[in-house]
DNA sequence: TTTATAGCTTGCGAAATGCAAGTGAGTTTT
DNA sequence: AAAACTCACTTGCATTTCGCAAGCTATAAA
C-alpha cells in the first residue's frame, strides 16, 4: 500500500483513518485469515492460496503488530515458531469482515457456498458473538459456523433455495 | 494497490475477492465520499482533504466503473462535467463503510465527534436505511444523520456524556 | 477576446510490490 | 554426530504503482 500521506494531506475521519492502516491488498485478508481459519504462524500465512510474497507478508505483519491490530509471541514446543494473535482492537474488526464477506458473496463471483453466506447474513449477532468467542478461547480451528445449532432455528430458511439474490 | 494477481494466486472466497477490486487506499475511501459527502464530481472528490492525486483519483474512478460500483454520466448544464453515481452495487457497500467508521472512531484517534459515531452504532439500521434513501433520491448533500429524529427517540442517551469508550 | 474552470493526461522520480533465492537458527532424520 | 529439513524471515533486483506538479483540451465566464 501507497503512502500514507505524512504530511496535511488526511482528513481525520475514522474510515481515513482506518484505512491508513488497512486499506492494501493484504491486511484485511491476514485478519481475516487469523479470525476465520485459524492460523497462527507465518507458514499459514504464506501457504493460504492468495499468493502473498514473503516480504509482503512480514511487513504487513509488523505493520499490524505496531497498530495493534495482533500480537506475536513464541509458539509452545517448537524454537522456531512464532504464534501471531489477534488483539481485542483486531478481533473488533469481525463486523468489518463479515460485511465485506457478504457484500463480496452478493456482487462478486465467488466461490462462498450461498447458503453459508445466507445463514452468516441472516445470524449476523451470532456469527459475531461466535467470532469473540473462538478469540477468546483461543480456538485454531477454522470458523465452521454452528450451523447445526442456527439450523435448528432457522430451520426453514435454509431449505428455501434462494440462491444468490442482489439485495 | 498492487497487483491482483493475474495467475493462480486466487482464493476465491468472497473477502479475497472484494479486496482485489477495493483492497487500497484510496477507493473505499471514494465510495464513502459519494456516499456520506454526496460527492459527484471530480473536483470534490480532489479537493476532499484527502490529498489524492488527480492521475489515481482518474484510476480508481475508471475502476470502480468498470468494477460496477459506480456510473458516470454527463451533468446537466455544463459541458466540462462528469456526475458519478454509485449503483446499487456501490450503495450496498455501506454496511462495509459504517462498521469502518465505527470501529476507527473507536479504536484510532479521528476527528470525529464521538456523539455522533455513538448515535450512528446505536441505530445502525436507521443511518443504512437513510443511506440507501439519500442515494435513491439523489440527494448530492452531505449525510447529517437526521439526528432532529433521532435525538427524540434517544434523548437519554444524547444527553449522556460518554465519549469515547472501548468496546 | 481573454481568463478561468473541469477533467483529466503526462513525465518522471520515489515508493511499494512481487519473485525467488538466500540465511541462520531450530528440529528431525539418517 | 552429521545430514537433511523446517521456520521465519531477509535480500537483490525487476516491475509496478504511487505521488508531484506541470500540461492539455474543451467548455464556461468575464
Amino acid at each position: 500500500m501507497a503512502g500514507i500521506p505524512k504530511t496535511k494531506h488526511r482528513s481525520g475521519c475514522p474510515v481515513s483513518t482506518a484505512l491508513d492502516l488497512l486499506g492494501d491488498r493484504w491486511s484485511l485478508l491476514l485478519v481475516r485469515d487469523m479470525m476465520v481459519r485459524g492460523y497462527r504462524t507465518f507458514r499459514e500465512f504464506q501457504r493460504s492460496g492468495e499468493g502473498i510474497a514473503t516480504n509482503i507478508l512480514s511487513d504487513r505483519l509488523q505493520k499490524l503488530e505496531a497498530g495493534g491490530i495482533l500480537v506475536r509471541g513464541p509458539a509452545a514446543g517448537d524454537g522456531r515458531s512464532t504464534h501471531y494473535r489477534l488483539t481485542a482492537k483486531g478481533i473488533a474488526l469481525a463486523p468489518v469482515l463479515l460485511e465485506i464477506l457478504i457484500w463480496g458473496a452478493h456482487h462478486e463471483e465467488t466461490d462462498a457456498p450461498c447458503a453459508a453466506v445466507e445463514q452468516m447474513e441472516q445470524n449476523r449477532a451470532e456469527v459475531l458473538a461466535e467470532t469473540v468467542r473462538r478469540w477468546e478461547q483461543r480456538d485454531p480451528t477454522p470458523f465452521i459456523p454452528p450451523f447445526s445449532k442456527l439450523k435448528s432455528k432457522s430451520d426453514s430458511k435454509s431449505n428455501s433455495p434462494k440462491g444468490k439474490s442482489k439485495r
